[in-house]
DNA sequence: GAGTAATTTAGAACAATTCCAAAAGCGGGT
DNA sequence: ACCCGCTTTTGGAATTGTTCTAAATTACTC
């Protein structure tokens, strides 16, 4: 029905990554990609498609964040035990995570820092390099 | 019966941070605390308990180390979606997390880096910052 | 359009963790 | 040493987030 024509890039996204451009994946791709950077988990991005009339089941849901992950549309972060958001700046940057709010928000890549990293131990191999910053409400009562 | 009379320290910590030192507790603590530093999950120290008969309910294991935590005794890693390791080492240090092993392991003190730190969102103040630096068993084929 | 393999689905299954109300234990005062 | 009140522990059920499964659907090739 109300495919529309989207901005191609997503179809030819999916394309480079090797994953058919199916409904759901498009669907979701939009709702990911065409609102700047986002941190969302598997059931918030749930809630959006159901909002949005786009009937995913859950299932999809995990498995196309997985498959994006792997195909490197997406990055997994993990700040808190049994939940996980999925990143849409794949660049190279970091992250504040407020442990008042839980909520997560991206650390403007330059103002990082990141010196000379340890070797990784023997038989390993470096495979990112993850900075959390974890903040909480400040204290506002002064009295 | 064979509480013994363990390093007294144990005994004083949890005091110190305002815990009632239980049974318990003090075995819980001497599990932890007196073979170096160690990166444990819940249900690992609740193996480890068992084995050594100290009959201990998976809750309690739950309930100390998150209190110990809070009381600094012991400081939370999360590494992977739906796993926590909890380790004894409180100093400020970084850690390395073998992908392809679930291991995690901490990077000497010294060898970090971390420069100029982004300041926090407004309204917030920095709690710490968690360093994690993601490895994966090398591709020893050369071939 | 038909055939085939990839994808989606709903719901069950799982794993880690938390919650609950009842039982047990700790420590202060006697 | 014994009581008492309050903290802690307990087992089991409940919750949460995620994964699995087998069957139905869909995308792409010819």
């Amino acid at each position: 029905m109300q495919i529309a024509s989207p901005s191609p890039t997503l179809l030819t996204r999916l394309r480079a990554a090797g994953l058919r451009p199916t409904r759901q994946r498009l669907a979701l791709a939009r709702l990911l990609f065409s609102a700047g950077d986002r941190h969302i988990t598997a059931e918030q991005l749930h809630g959006e498609a159901l909002a949005a009339s786009i009937p995913v089941s859950l299932a999809t849901v995990y498995n196309t964040l997985h498959q994006f992950t792997e195909a490197g549309l997406l990055r997994e972060v993990v700040v808190e035990p049994g939940r996980s958001y999925f990143d849409t700046n794949t660049d190279d940057h970091h992250h504040f995570f407020c442990e008042s709010t839980g909520m997560l928000q991206d650390i403007p890549g330059s103002a990082v820092m990141v010196g000379a990293l340890p070797h990784a131990p023997a038989g390993t191999e470096i495979s990112r390099v993850d900075v959390i910053i974890r903040v909480r409400r400040q204290n506002t009562a002064a009295s």
